[in-house]
DNA sequence: TATGAATGAGTGTTCATTCAT
DNA sequence: GATGAATGAACACTCATTCAT
């Protein structure tokens, strides 16, 4: 059993967490304050450094947890049992949509930014993360499209079909809209999207 | 005629602007401060005031000239008398170098950002340019594919284009290379993009 | 009889006072936090205040005892049956050994500090204590030099031989050797400096 | 000749220099905060940052004039032709005021402290000048007891010197009384104890 | 008795901006 | 027109201390 101490800690811990988790997605990091998460926390700027180091850690500890997610997710959806392109549809939406739900925040993911050396861990976290997400995904792409790992195709291809992804990332991570409604929305086009892309591809590849 | 102050001043206020303009795009907008402008443009930070009014109407000031180079330059582009999926490619690059170029400037064109309702002017001729550039985009994918202006298809596979046009971008903008060596290194690799792509896109149109 | 609960608290007061004194004297004062004591003595930092009112108070406590030890021991060596002059050697050494153990704390029994007006009780009782060492001392030296206690001379000489003392300590105050290491490495220097310093002045009071 | 601005200017900087000055002597080079300075020189605590790279940089520059110029000044006394003795006696006098008119400051000096290896170049600058201060002191030191520079004896007796001179400073240095005041009162105290000392030495050296 | 939670005051430092010249 | 001087607001972060439990 927990104690109303506990919970209260466990309560400002998370107001936190989502306060700095709503503010740099959508002011981003630099331009958020400590004590602007504090405003939004309802809580001192200085009981922030009781539950996190620094501004940083604040924003890896906010950015692995979904990405741990992810991957689990993206697990989940290649060992299905059905065709290699329904699964690398699903996985692309699957992405899209945790990139949507994360705004701005993908950049955290996406970009290689600030990896010192010196004090790798955190960031080699995200590192690892988010390669391991870029291999799943390409193994899927070297499935449908029936390609050897060797196959200089298979990079210049996948590379193609993550500008595809990216783009369509990058065009609606400034929507006001909620990820539901640019989902329920947009779900057809980016289907297409992909549907067009690797049409082309194949004439191609053979 | 113009008096001999007149010119001197005109050197300045250019100086600064392009100074910032180096500056803005390489170490980007936040990190760079008024005194490393007017370090850069040999002058006293304070000088700068006399021709902008504070830092924003600079980076403001700074985007308008590129942006109506590359309107026209498109301009150009869409005149000459060759195949419109040629146009349509070479106008793709440009677009691509020119984002570039300007790097996390970029920003600036394609996101909404920060628009005061006060003073609307700045943004409002930025809008007006992009939509501008926008609409050249479609009209040449538009006889590309041969489809009428209110069709609905048009309308998707334009989004879908640049989706993939976006996505090379958003990809390549934080790269250390420079444009030259992006360009020289991945310009294949963006052709054959277009170009599969529109072979899928031709495959739904008929 | 003291209780169990007395008994655990009595603990708790010394562990926090002697991890105060080890930090205190190896990191000095102002670089020591609550929380880093508290950490040294195995309880939380808020339990100090239970027993010392704050940081300040904290140091006082801490510097009574070794002082009130030092005067004791001094009161030994004056008490026993040796040559004056061989008493005012091992005093000599016992000081300076004392405040190289306390450090940087002796300066707190040598300087005046922050007498607040109100809370006068600590520092007087310190006073006390130095002003007590002072005077065995002096006597000590007026014992070697066969002086009257009224004598001019017997302030003069005790002045010049606290010099050298004060010299001594200072000098080796801000070291990183051991304590041990220092004796163990220079009180035969230490010891010479106290002779030829008395043949000096035994050659002028005649 | 000097327009108004730049006099207005080097006042500021002087008067942030003499606060620094006063206020680190009086407290102690931690405790003074850079408002607390900028409040005592009556500017903004971000003037200083015109002025002085960070508060290390006040603290050198505080440091380092005073001590060249007593460097001069012992070259001075050393060059001139009077007994080793006098010499001797003269240049301690010289340090011992030097010390007082500086007082706390004076820690700076004599302390190694804060060394770091990567950024030598100001404190190296005290370093080198401590030790030209001490070279010679040694020196003279040697002149006046007739000593090889290679002897065992030279060694210990300036050691032996040195605590004397120390003590009389460590002694001095936390009092309220002006520089004008103490050694007007105490120079022939300070005399005497070299004398004395002296004269102890002698009768070992031979 | 003892503690985890929380905070206000304060640290050195930076920067865009204003003002007097 | 141009600039050096100066500043207030803000930054991330620390710490001694208080409060509710």
């Amino acid at each position: 059993m927990v104690s109303k101490q506990e919970q209260r800690s466990e309560e400002t811990k998370k107001s936190i967490l989502a306060s700095a988790g709503v503010l740099f997605s959508s002011r981003g990091y630099d331009a958020v304050t400590m004590r602007d998460i504090a405003k939004e926390a309802g809580c001192s700027h200085t009981t922030i450094y009781i539950y996190f180091k620094d501004k940083e850690a604040l924003l890896h500890q906010l950015s692995m947890p979904p990405i741990l997610q992810l991957l689990e997710q993206v697990d989940t959806l290649l060992s299905e049992d059905s065709p290699p392109s329904d699964k690398l549809q699903a996985i692309s939406l699957r992405v899209i949509e945790f990139c949507l739900v994360n705004r701005n925040m993908y950049n955290l993911f996406f970009t290689v930014k600030s990896v010192r050396v010196d004090e790798q861990t955190p960031e080699m976290a995200i590192n690892q993360a988010r390669n391991k997400l870029f291999g799943k995904l390409t193994e899927s792409i070297q499935a449908v499209l029936g390609l050897n790992s060797q196959d200089e195709q298979l990079l210049l291809y996948t590379r193609i079909y993550f500008f595809n992804l990216y783009g369509i990332i990058a065009t609606y991570s400034n929507s006001d809209e909620t990820v539901e409604q640019l989902m329920g929305r947009l779900q057809p086009t980016f289907a297409e999207s992909f549907e067009v892309l690797l049409i082309g591809i194949r004439s191609k590849v053979k």
